[in-house]
DNA sequence: TGCGATTAAATCGTGTGCGATTTATATTTT
DNA sequence: AAAATATAAATCGCACACGATTTAATCGCA
């Protein structure tokens, strides 16, 4: 039993941390979305901007970065390019000039509406779990991370 | 009870999503990060290549791609980054010249040292969370994730 | 032996994330 | 009302991720 050299039974030293299985599990999520995604010509957090749109018509950019966790550095790209597929309007609002008011145009309403109705079901598939094991999974780190968001700096 | 406002009562339609749990996580993660290792003058991604490469000197580019799950077009300008920050050193291996094999300079081990000595700690307080709590999460997210690349395209 | 396949890294282009700054508009204060 | 302050987006530069391709070296096998 002591033959085992140290790289076998420790493992990764990463391994030990959790840290690093998010961000792995992330680059994995990714990298089952994407096939997914590229049909509809999308990008992950594209996705995610477009179904939080879904849920919400004439979001500004602050909304939308509240519910995403972004802000407008990010957003603001990533919406431009969502406004030229024709999937999103930008408009100024009337009342306020500063904001940006956001909504899905009739092609990006069907889109999502279209992916929103195959993709989750695929993407339970590929994690080859219970639903309700992924649940408790999901409100865990949740927790998480809105600990973490209430001790970081600003 | 009927008078709550959808959005108030659904929450962000986002949140029911493991997926985003993982992906925003993972960003609260890296903000809690970005102020401990600026200190250090190393990003996160690179944070985790010096901790590989403290396990195990000597080590190719794939090979370190295959801890961090990532590959040689995103590590090698991450690599080159280490390398003109004197941490890491990048060798042709004489045997077989395609491979580069990697190690920390004395710098480099000095530095991930100080940094695992305090950082770690740092992060668990952050977490607000116990940590056995955080090692079974740990342990289903690191299931997920093997789970989701055993799925995925390649 | 030689030449087509295979392999390891590197390169390139696009799309995020994000700190820092800028621009434009609104609000507050005196 | 004018100046100072605050706020919402946008802009800029840098560092990842990653698909696709390229370059260089090794291998395999007729």
């Amino acid at each position: 039993m002591t033959d085992t050299p140290p790289a076998a039974r420790d493992g990764d030293p990463l391994d030990q941390f959790l840290c690093f299985s998010v961000y792995a599990t992330g680059l994995a999520f990714n990298r089952v979305y994407k096939p997914l995604l590229d049909r509809f010509g999308i990008t992950y957090p594209q996705y995610l901007a477009l179904v939080a749109l879904r849920g919400r018509g004439g979001q500004t950019v602050s909304a939308l970065g509240a519910q995403l966790h972004l802000e407008s550095n990010t957003l603001t790209p990533l919406i431009k390019r969502l406004e030229a597929a024709g999937l999103v309007t930008r408009t100024r609002d009337k009342q306020d000039e500063r904001v940006v008011r956001l909504a899905l145009t009739d092609a990006g309403s069907t889109l999502i509406d279209d992916a929103i109705g195959c993709i989750p079901a695929a993407m339970l598939e590929a994690t080859g779990m219970q639903p309700e094991e992924l649940q408790g999974l999901n409100r865990k780190l949740a927790a998480l991370g809105d600990a973490l968001r209430s001790n970081a700096q600003p």
